[in-house]
DNA sequence: ACCCTCATGTAATCGGTTACATGATTTA
DNA sequence: TAAATCATGTAACCGATTACATGAGGGT
């Protein structure tokens, strides 16, 4: 009933141009979904209610060659809406899920081979995403998009902090030369 | 039908010593809580899925003063299963939600006035959350209890890099002496 | 021939939170 | 006497993921 993060995340999408739930997803994958996952069920689920609230009209339009689609662009209560969310949402307070430090909390149990490689998996998952946000933080580099490219620098600046972590538990650990496997 | 995270937090938290699941409850919120969040329903319902997958025995206990507690220890297949699931689960790629960076994202269609009390609200829960984490790993500090210190320092490093990343906002839009408000 | 892109939708399931409901004892 | 602590449980809801289902056209 009441939009979530996730609704005025699409919203916000599509007050930038009118997309089909196709595009919303592309389009999320570049940008949003950097912190603010979502699937593509949980996007058509989503511009459904936005419509059924009225904050989004969609159009379906027929397409020679491709398969019909549907766009959708917010309406005038719909940017309302938007406007009434950025400028006075509250901050929600979010535990952050971070898996893999259960593990790491309970490491004393675990084979220090275990160890050693959960701390080789992620630092191989954190460097592939600190070296994908830093091509989408320099490609935005100099252009206006001022608070997209803030975005991206946050993700670098979380993964660099990742990166520092796992050096400091290696040495905690006394684990060397461990470089990729 | 499959045991989560949850489960095996639980569990890991059941094989340092029996509790009930009220001391779960208590004893998440110093430790694993910082980054596993968990509910005290979600806790409850998830010592039943243990009991039932096998993984752990409950037993009432009658207490004079207070009310009646059921204790749950891990059986033997319990162990196992935790031991296991320790050395070889495999990495879960988690989109890491971060609400606020939705905002920021179009930080460009936000009031400016919204812009850096958003800013300063993650400062100052950032802050927060910070000297809690540092208590936790000071008070940590020198224990054998090398992997719970190893996760309060990743609480750490992650907010410090987040009040960094604020810093750095604050200077891309010329936003000048808001030290807390 | 096969896979990728385009394009949408539904059904089932599930994990998690919130609220409802109860109630004794200790402490301020 | 009002509150906080100890202690459990259920019901409702909800957001999100996964899998199922379909299908044309273009490129290798």
């Amino acid at each position: 009933m009441t939009p979530t993060t996730t609704s005025f995340a699409i919203l916000g999408l599509l007050s930038e141009r009118p997309m089909s739930g196709y595009d919303v997803l592309a389009a999320t994958k570049l940008s949003i979904g950097q912190f603010w996952s979502m699937s593509r069920a949980g996007i058509y689920r989503e511009l459904e209610r936005l419509e059924r609230l009225g904050y989004v009209t969609g159009s379906d339009v027929a397409q020679r060659d491709r398969p019909h689609k549907r766009i959708y662009e917010p309406s005038a209560a719909g940017r309302d809406a938007l406007q009434e969310w950025l400028d006075s949402a509250d901050l929600d307070d979010e535990g952050p899920r971070v898996s893999f430090l259960v593990r790491i909390f309970f490491g004393r149990r675990m084979r220090r081979s275990s160890v050693e490689k959960l701390l080789a998996d992620v630092a191989a998952r954190t460097q592939r995403d600190l070296d994908a946000l830093v091509a989408v933080h320099e490609q935005l580099g100099g252009s206006r998009l001022v608070f997209e490219r803030l975005t991206a620098r946050h993700g670098v600046l979380a993964k660099q902090a990742r990166l520092a972590w796992i050096a400091e538990a290696r040495e905690a650990l006394g684990i060397v030369g461990t470089e990729s496997r």
